[in-house]
DNA sequence: GTAATTGCAAAGGATTTGCTCTGGT
DNA sequence: ACCAGAGCAAATCCTTTGCAATTAC
């Protein structure tokens, strides 16, 4: 999914403040790369919080739909998340080897969807855009992978 | 996955020639759209062919890396596949309701792509890019889903 | 006090693996 | 005969659900 519902960042969700809610906030706060919510969650114990996996999910999603982290497909389909700093549409670079990501700002694709939407008659028109790579330190660092052949 | 492994289309994957294998590349056949392992294999078995599984999912993995068949991501994690009729790489926009398909050539992602791996220094940046809506049909048969708000 | 929240345990669903039997060549 | 390939059963893995205990307000 693309564009969802928007609520007001800076906002708690949910009514109720808690420690897990604080607690999750903050590691999210702390981190700068993508996370699964299971790397969250063990991050989140070890630190000696008491935290269910099931709340993770249950907050990581309720975060998600008031737009407050971002969610992205990992390759092999798990969801990583992070705190989300840019309010507009926007999409990832993502270095499959340290986990960095690089912010793309999607204005093309954007006009791209609307246009083809458009010229083919649908309507709702939602679209999912990732980027994976090798990131120059890690290119350097580890070996293999170049381009096939 | 953008370029992938390159192989002969037409040719026969792996070495044997099997019951299984031609009744899956029957079904792909004769189909337009895209479909789910799972799918495949009920509708394989509705037809009587006797089939694993298992089965499935090996010649479909088998399929996709030889670049037989097209891949994608449902919305909620499930892989779908079809049969690849366009050798170049390019992209789908799916009906989420019907399930059609449009085929999108993609040259303006790739060059982006390019561009981004370029400038933030990443090197075998592959991209994953799918366009999800309602078609024509179905926004006139089926109800609800307008923008939100 | 009351309902939002937590979180264990178990369910769910796609995909993979272990391993043995079958069948193509 | 020999080994690629088929496929059942069980295992994995991520994520969701049921539901009782907890706790913010």
């Amino acid at each position: 999914m693309t564009a969802r519902a928007e609520a007001d960042p800076g906002r708690p969700v949910g009514v109720r403040s808690t420690a897990q809610k604080r607690a999750l906030a903050g590691v999210l706060a702390r981190t700068t790369t993508f996370r699964s919510a299971q790397e969250l969650h063990a991050a989140l114990r070890e630190e000696g919080q008491r935290m269910g996996l099931t709340t993770v999910y249950n907050q990581l999603r309720a975060l998600a739909d008031a737009g407050m982290v971002d969610v992205l497909q990992a390759e092999d389909g798990e969801a990583l998340y992070r705190r989300c700093g840019t309010p507009s549409h926007h999409h990832h670079l993502l270095c499959r080897v340290c986990g960095r990501t690089v912010l793309v700002e999607g204005r093309t694709v954007e006009r791209w969807a609307a246009r083809i939407a458009a010229h083919e008659g649908f309507v709702d028109v939602a679209h999912t855009l990732e980027f994976t790579g090798t990131c120059g330190d890690c290119s350097r660092t580890a070996p293999g992978s170049s381009v096939g052949g």
